[in-house]
DNA sequence: AAGTGGTCTAGACCACCAT
DNA sequence: TGGTGGTCTAGACCACTTA
């Protein structure tokens, strides 16, 4: 396919790679046919594979140029395509990240709830409920499992300013989460896609959200103290990890009578 | 976008004529530096001006390189950026053109409500009433204008699959849209963002929402045909064109009996 | 066959960060 | 000061569309 003949280049010493992946020779796929698309998927696999830790530096782009016996044009068009996607981060003058879920992502990427003034805030997460439990329909249609198979099931109530808001259910998988207790999940440090992405290597790279109008039932008039039958927003969310692989169903029950769910269409570049 | 936009792409492309734009040399701006962002807002303006009109290809990378004085790498940096904001679509072997606001591009970067099944379809727009007003505290303070300004009034009510979903309240500010009327609006050939981008040179690029629940009121009930009190969204939108100018302000009440707003975090690349 | 965008190279120099 | 990403060049060849 390349008119290039790529001599046997030996990978450079790692001696100062941050990271313990080690990278070959690639050649443009049969797949996605063009060579950057071959270097970003193995980044993409060294990234899941745990080779490259959330947190951790990849190896410089010349370095990755190097080992992928391409130039460094080409490591840079795959690298832009992960920042897109926001796989990684770029440092200027430092390097280039595996990106960490921390509450400034949180609120950015994946939580769409703030004041009708516009005021947004980190919410405060109150664990109502932990338990296993075995997937319902709805559940299981969601996560890609069989109605009946083990779940774990969670429920949150979130408060901002102070004031109960948001009511969360949330569904993962039992299998993807062994050894997830109780106790683990109240004591994490920081989000729960942190918690996923540190303790059981599952990082969400997306979710997709249907909302609609509903009327408070008792739980929800219980949990957010909003009259029985006043309108509330119910949000499926689906999160996905590489691959669009489900790794969490959560159904959120929104308090909107003074906060909004707020929606940017085309995010400026 | 799961169907092909290239018809309706092609068409406008073969109908329009060459763009007349003619380009300078650029040099790195003081705003914004970098020598590639100096060719996008060189385009941009070319766009914004009507030297480009929608439809219409730009001149090829070549080209643009020759009379920018700059190379093509750093022509196709600016143009990729301009892709990524939908405000240009690139065409393999056919060339690069000025977006245009057609079905597609509407229900792909602009409509949110789809059946509960997931089936998407193109909503019927039905006119309830046009008429010149003054704006509102809401409407004044979402399209930057003072209150008591001149704006377009106009209300649609939108069908899925022949059923009324969606009552649309549109306020438009008076002096973008000079020689707006009833008729030209009811006889627009295609979606409303194409009528603003063809008949006023305005280009909706962007648009943020915010979202809550709220009860139906009587307006809800007669439009929407739902019974008084019962839980329906409520959607603040505001478009906006380039330099976020705001040219629309949207109210929106949807019947999510049958029906979801759906919303997709962090777009696959 | 001619023209377009898509990919890729093999460098260069600059801006930024840490030491 | 050395290493990183950010920008830019001046080409080459490939894939695709149209005439």
């Amino acid at each position: 396919m390349t008119t290039k003949p790529r001599a046997s280049m030996r990978t450079a010493a790692r001696t100062a790679t941050p990271t313990e992946a080690r990278f070959e020779r690639v050649q443009p796929g049969t797949v996605a046919g063009s060579l950057y698309r071959a270097v970003k998927r193995a980044l993409l696999q060294a990234i899941e594979h745990g080779s490259c830790t959330p947190g951790s530096a990849l190896p410089s782009e010349a370095d990755l140029a190097r080992a992928f016996g391409v130039s460094i044009g080409t490591v840079r068009h795959a690298v832009d395509e992960l920042v897109a996607e926001h796989i990684v981060v770029r440092q200027h003058g430092r390097g280039t990240f595996v990106a960490v879920h921390n509450a400034d992502r949180f609120l950015f990427q994946f939580f769409h709830v703030e004041r009708c003034d516009g005021l947004q805030e980190v919410p405060k997460v109150e664990l109502l409920h932990f338990d296993r439990a075995r997937a319902g329909e709805t559940q299981a249609a969601a996560l890609g499992l069989k109605a009946g198979e083990p779940i774990f099931e969670i429920e949150n109530r979130l408060l901002l300013q102070g004031q109960a808001v948001i009511h969360d259910r949330l569904a993962l998988p039992a299998s993807l989460y062994k050894g997830l207790t109780e106790r683990r999940f109240r004591e994490r440090p920081s989000t729960i896609y942190h918690l996923y992405q540190t303790v059981f290597a599952i990082t969400v790279t997306r979710a997709h959200e249907r909302a609609r109008a509903v009327g408070a039932d008792r739980t929800a008039t219980r949990i957010l103290g909003v009259q029985a039958g006043s309108p509330v927003m119910e949000v499926h969310r689906t999160a996905l990890t590489f691959g669009d692989k489900p790794v969490e169903f959560r159904l959120s029950t929104i308090n909107t009578a003074r906060h909004d769910y707020v929606h940017l269409l085309s995010r400026p570049v």
